[in-house]
DNA sequence: CATCCTAGCGCAATCCTTTGCATGATATTC
DNA sequence: GAATATCATGCAAAGGATTGCGCTAGGATG
């Protein structure tokens, strides 16, 4: 309909027979600019409705005041809380978010950073895609000295900022609580291994069994793919638990790196009838959504993801503080919460021994 | 470290002795440039690693070649995959997202109006909040001549472009369905009937029972807040389950307005050894994932989000090529799919098969 | 041979804000 | 009362890409 041109600042200098310099430091709160001035711009502002182009400030500042955000896929619970923990720290420093999803390709994160470097974002957070190998790209956002921060799935060898969960240690302690239910066969599904959370879990899984002498059965650490659609790491999970339990010895035990993959196994012990968690305890991992409202109950790992937004955030802000010279990477490190549920607690561990 | 001053097709025209104008030509394909020129600029832009400045472009073309989304919460699937469906066809056409969260708070909804309609996007998909009654900044947007979109929960009065699902329809379908599997008296989990959708759902439910010559009992119909935090809602779901079931008259069907609600009554039915679908079928809507998982499966009516994605980036596309004055708005009705599992399929109710 | 056309490119203005420096007017100091 | 400081504002140049218009050289046309 009527497609107005935008009132600019100069139009509001012409009106106050003033000039744009004036105005714009009038709406700076600059502070030689005197209190009616001010006033007086405020009010024009207001009367002629008038809109500060962002785009023309960017330009000459060299600075958008948005932060760019790659996401593998925003379709689980973990990114959605992320995004919002990052929200939450940077909303309040007039900073807004610009949300790409890599969809776990490299073609699609090389292109969401040209595309992000392209608008002059003023820092980019970033989880790695899992078919990422050439790092080049973020090398050059790092060499360009825009702030960037990794975050879960990151690259160890690159010297940035960095906020993950502590796999090894949610690991550890799920399958630590596990064994003090009782369980001493503990089944282990693996992520692909060149992923270095999922290289971190089956760490901790490991680790677990040595402290408390364990042997460790190759047979029982199953090795699939986690990330993909959700709908087939459930499936993947079902033939998983299949397995395990036609093995000659199956396990008592099963600490999975994904929920869903629990899900899917949970599947079918309940559809062969065998009792979780007597016959099988059973943690996940991530504390999905799911975990309170399937039975049983699921024990998982919390890996406070808003938190994690929250610190990737903070870590942006700080390095946007600081001189490119001054700057020292940081790593911050989670600890994920174990969140108890039925699917892992025996009632027999009750019993005080004989 | 080495925050290299970006190069500009200036620099470009330096080096190639020519002019930035002939640079901005050669890149973008005119046609009055010969082709050695083009080869020579693009040889340059290799060598010199030229990214383009899209904020300059954006400023003197005035236009961003980026679209605002405003979601109330990004936490549903239901969100994260209609952005994706935005992604798939307006990734193409060189446009990006600019994702907001409104948190269903009109205040943060108005500001994201605010700040997309400063870095001048090039049009805003919007689903409106549910606190939002005032609706002048959508107005606003509609009145610059921004191409404007609603999903989801729109604003009838207002003319522009609308996707939505038919959530008459989609009500009147599941309804019907317990009708046929054999059930005469159907609760109703409602939503706040000051949203649309969730009218257009209680009058499905109403239409189908009159249809069928049912009686409508208020007892069996309980209204609650659906839009919040959906460990809340589950337990809301829980509550109005034993409520229905603790009538002297206790329902033989239940079709939710919110599968998270159902989550909860199934939770309670479970619990209290009430048989599903036997004594009480059950219908959900939005087919979330946790139907596919949680038992027994739930029916519930799936709303093709990544298909609403599409259609809301189509009119999109459609209204940014066409001039304002020519400009119709257009509605789109997207029919909810019933996805039938065993949570309303009684045993007894045998199809007869042609 | 004069005129017209066209391909190929340059000039300079434009988009709107920001900001270093200059300016003129008071106010303060010695 | 002269010199300096302070205040409030103006001037003009960025910032990088785009684009209408103008210019030139060479070929085509009559």
């Amino acid at each position: 309909m009527n497609r107005k041109k935008k009132t600019t600042i100069t139009d509001i200098a012409r009106k106050l027979n003033t000039t744009p310099s004036t105005v714009s430091r009038a709406l700076a709160d600059h502070h030689r600019i005197s209190d009616e001035m001010k006033k007086a711009v405020w009010e024009m502002v207001e009367k002629m409705n008038y809109q500060p182009n962002s785009i023309a400030s960017a330009l000459r500042k060299g600075k958008s005041n948005i932060i760019g955000v790659i996401v593998p896929t925003s379709d689980r619970q973990f990114f959605a809380s992320f995004i919002r923990g990052i929200e939450e720290i940077v909303r309040d420093e007039g900073y807004h978010l610009m949300i790409c999803q890599s969809d776990d390709q490299y073609k699609k994160e090389k292109s969401s950073i040209d595309t992000l470097l392209n608008i002059r974002v003023d820092g980019i957070i970033a989880s790695v895609a899992k078919e990422t190998s050439d790092i080049s790209h973020f090398q050059k956002v790092k060499n360009l000295g825009v702030p960037l921060v990794l975050y879960d799935r990151v690259i160890e060898s690159l010297d940035v900022n960095m906020v993950i969960s502590d796999d090894y240690l949610g690991a550890y302690q799920g399958v630590v609580h596990l064994i003090e239910q009782g369980c001493r066969r503990i089944a282990h599904f693996a992520g692909k291994q060149h992923i270095h959370i999922y290289q971190n879990r089956l760490k901790g899984y490991l680790q677990a069994l040595e402290d408390h002498n364990l042997d460790v059965d190759e047979e029982l650490i199953i090795e699939s793919d986690l990330i993909q659609n959700t709908y087939r790491i459930v499936q993947t999970g079902y033939q998983m638990g299949k397995k395990l339990m036609k093995l000659p010895q199956p396990p008592d035990g099963l600490f999975s790196s994904s929920d869903f993959a629990a899900i899917g196994a949970i599947g079918y012990f309940k559809e062969s009838g065998i009792a979780i968690p007597d016959e099988i305890a059973l943690v996940g991992y991530s504390n999905d959504f799911s975990a309170s409202v399937i039975e049983p109950g699921r024990t998982s790992l919390d890996q406070h993801t808003i938190r994690m937004g929250n610190l990737a955030a903070e870590q942006f802000l700080k390095q946007a503080r600081t001189k490119p010279e001054k700057f020292l990477s940081q790593k911050t490190l989670l600890t994920p919460e174990l969140i108890v549920r039925e699917s892992s607690l025996k009632k027999v561990a009750e019993k005080p021994s004989p």
